[in-house]
DNA sequence: AAAAAAATTTCCGTTTATCGGAAAACAAAG
DNA sequence: CTTTGTTTTCCGATAAACGGAAATTTTTTT
């Protein structure tokens, strides 16, 4: 990532965005007291005086905040806002925080709610159990292709056909980073789609399980996935079906609750036209 | 030195971050369910073409996501990972979790952490206590001018001096906005310093109180702020004694728990030169 | 404390990515 | 099927970004 010039890969379009994400993610990849303008120019391979500018430009909009005592770079705290925003997509956020605390605290494993973005899923919350052994794999704003992980399984076993099929053709490279071969995948989304809640045994981190269900629109798309992880020994027999039940029915509750917002065609039909400020 | 910076509007200078994050914004001011091009269009007041070609940009990278079953946009989930960093900022992250939990479990009222971001102070993470009758001033990302609200006052009160005379000048305006006039929040500095806490009864919100302390660095300089809201008659006598003594411990804590990041002065005399990839 | 080295900020001619109007392609509503 | 509205592509003109280098400031070394 901290390529030294490979920058200039497709100069064709866009390029403003491009440089500008470029400065936030190296910023952000930085540890918690931030980078000076050197360690910036240094890592994205850009002039001196495009940094300087590029900088003050985000600095002005709140994307990238300065330390006033030392004058190093900081993500800004304007992502906080934005991220609130983001979050409340679907209209998911206002219940799922309760669904995470109910499912925390029947299971005392680890809880995650994830989102699909493009081809990935992404980690949006998580609250932790008080289990001894803790199993913390996704980080908030983690992400991962499609299919890998149980949350994530259950997103991909649950979007439409015709894209089911591209991702399964676009992401085998990405996904085999994780050992996850196509055939294998497909077996485990029949699977999934089967049984309406997704099993990782152990597969991706050996040792540990997940379950995950997926949060659907009313047209059967899924938007959203709930997942738990706990070491294997945890999701085994009679504990394995309890859970999945629970799981599944939580789910269906916060699908239920979000519904209005959820479904696409009402959203479609939804005139927004004419809206003054 | 001269003048070229201040309300000139668009037009000046890094326009592009300026259009980005206008857009942004734009999304992010909308519901749960996004906006197509044309409300983004009609609400910027810029041109088509323009506004499609900077979405399909900001949508490469992440800062966009488009709904594959409405096409309408959404803020993109890569906020949520920047967001994670921007929190991570002096360190304080690992603490603060159980920091708020303490205070939230102990008052049963709301709890608040707090950053300073340029001349505001930024909420970023809220625990809400178990008592009956809620005060849910900030919502995450929620900012105010330093000195308005109870954890703001604490961070204005200690910021170094120079730098307090320039925010009680340059904010006035915006202060106003609130009811509270540049005298009044002197006497309320010199108090907040005095007693080590900010104490805001009801002048903001009548019948609602907050108490702020901040989290300093060894220097004295504060880079954040706990605070406790609750109904004035909960923040009074022999409750506010003990309470904010609770409050001065917690954040002292945390400051000590961070300490070697929080430290300008290490901060900046660390190497992070020739870091390699 | 002065000198040297590094880092930041400003300047300015050149280049190129952005702008925006208009029309083509597409989707939705009547 | 027609009409209306929305998204996407095209293209020449121009303003905005680029980047080398100099001026300034900060940090490190002597």
């Amino acid at each position: 990532m901290p390529d030294s010039k490979e920058t200039t890969g497709r100069k064709g379009d866009h390029q403003n965005v491009a440089r500008a994400a470029q400065v936030i993610d190296i910023i952000a990849a930085s540890g918690p007291n931030g980078l000076r303008m050197t360690d910036v120019t240094e890592r994205s391979g850009l002039g001196g005086s495009t940094v300087h500018r590029l900088l003050a430009g985000l600095i002005e909009h709140g994307l990238i905040d300065q330390d006033p005592e030392t004058n190093r770079y900081l993500v800004g705290l304007k992502m906080v806002s934005w991220t609130a925003a983001a979050l409340s997509r679907y209209g998911l956020a206002p219940y799922a925080d309760a669904s995470l605390e109910r499912l925390c605290a029947a299971t005392s494993d680890t809880v995650y709610l994830s989102y699909r973005s493009g081809n990935d899923a992404v980690c949006v919350d998580r609250r932790e159990g008080n289990f001894p052994i803790k199993t913390l794999t996704l980080a908030l704003g983690d992400h991962r292709p499609l299919g890998i992980g149980a949350g994530s399984l259950s997103l991909l076993a649950f979007q439409p056909e015709d894209d089911r099929r591209r991702l399964l053709a676009e992401d085998a490279v990405r996904r085999a980073t994780y050992g996850f071969d196509t055939a294998y995948l497909e077996e485990k989304i029949a699977e999934t789609r089967d049984r309406g809640f997704s099993l990782n045994d152990g597969k991706l981190i050996s040792g540990m399980s997940g379950l995950g269900a997926p949060i659907l629109r009313r047209d059967g798309t899924a938007v959203a996935a709930l997942s738990i992880a706990a070491i294997s020994s945890r999701l085994e027999g009679e504990r394995l079906t309890e859970l999945s039940q629970m799981l599944r029915e939580e789910a269906q509750t916060l699908a239920g609750r979000a519904s209005d917002v959820l479904d696409a065609e009402l959203v479609k039909r939804h005139s927004f036209r004419k809206v003054q400020t």
